[in-house]
DNA sequence: AACACTTGCAACCGCTCCAAT
DNA sequence: AATTGGAGCGGTTGCAAGTGT
């Protein structure tokens, strides 16, 4: 059939936006809304900028409710629990951290904390070594490698590890192991935390997530079925990537449908239902 | 100081979804 | 039921700023 491009492209400014354009969105937007309708507003506003490009200027950083700045490290725990669980999913996972975007916190992920988990899955797999090789007596055992593809998302592509068998994660395909496993993504006891050193830690937080309807409880209590992604990696679960908190589940979404679309239609949602006070 | 390389992030692209017709 | 057009999403790109040599 082929799309009709959302503006003409010809007549069109691109490229960073300029002061003096972001203030007269700003200014249109505040005083009229967006009015449901994008396309019409450039023009409205007096904008030579497709529709588009208003929208993702307005959501990504113009809103007055953005929050710039750092993340922090209950924000980076958020993400990664949630990756863990949703994969690619940023604008459900950004949902659930008022004042971030889905871009900023696929930005994030991407530049930041990806590299962060694979640094200290590097160094969990040099303190494994320490702590559990024998001795070597003869040359190293080849050992299999896996390649990390997790709910669906192929390009999520972790450097190839060496796994020593010792080291609990199997070779099987995680793919498989997830829809076998699921809703109970540690009960065939496929996945198990390679490192029992940090899984001692014991204390708990609540994260409000916003001021009406949202809030994350974490805690150290039990084995959450979050982990898979994680343990996959190399970690324990979210909680021993960041500081030994553990994700617990207890959440509340601004919009049950867009969890319900999530989780039903590729079955690559939640491992289990919110529930809804 | 100058250049090369890396990083972070704003912005764009192309696709799917969905409501309206 | 088929088509259309807008909204929204995830992936990718381009560039400015920062850092290293």
């Amino acid at each position: 059939m082929g799309r009709a491009p959302c503006c003409d492209k010809a007549n069109v400014k691109r490229g960073p936006w300029s002061p003096e354009e972001d203030a007269t969105l700003k200014i249109y937007i505040e005083k009229h809304g967006t009015g449901g309708n994008w396309i019409a507003l450039p023009q409205k506003a007096g904008l030579k900028r497709c529709g588009k490009s208003c929208r993702l200027r307005w959501l990504n950083y113009l809103r007055p409710d953005i929050k710039h700045g750092a993340f922090t490290e209950e924000e980076d725990t958020i993400i990664c629990t949630l990756y863990n669980r949703l994969g690619s999913r940023w604008s459900i996972i950004a949902s659930q951290m008022p004042g971030r975007t889905d871009n900023d916190v696929k930005n994030y992920w991407n530049t930041k904390l990806k590299k962060k988990l694979m640094l200290r899955h590097a160094n969990l797999s040099v303190t494994n070594h320490i702590l559990h090789s024998p001795p070597p007596t003869s040359a190293p055992p080849i050992l299999p490698t896996v390649k990390t593809e997790v709910f669906g998302s192929t390009d999520f592509d972790f450097p190839t590890v060496p796994l020593h068998p010792d080291y609990g994660i199997t070779t099987e395909q995680p793919q498989k192991l997830y829809s076998d496993v699921m809703p109970y993504a540690h009960a065939n006891g496929q996945v198990v935390s390679p490192s029992e050193e940090v899984s001692a830690a014991s204390s708990s937080i609540t994260v409000e997530t916003s001021s009406s309807h949202s809030f994350l409880n974490w805690s150290t209590a039990g084995v959450g079925s979050n982990d898979l992604f994680l343990s996959a990696l190399g970690f324990g679960g979210a909680g021993d990537f960041l500081g030994g908190y553990e994700y617990q589940e207890n959440l509340y979404f601004p919009n049950p449908s867009i969890m319900w679309a999530a989780s039903e239609t590729d079955a690559q949602g939640l491992h289990q239902s919110p529930t809804y006070s």
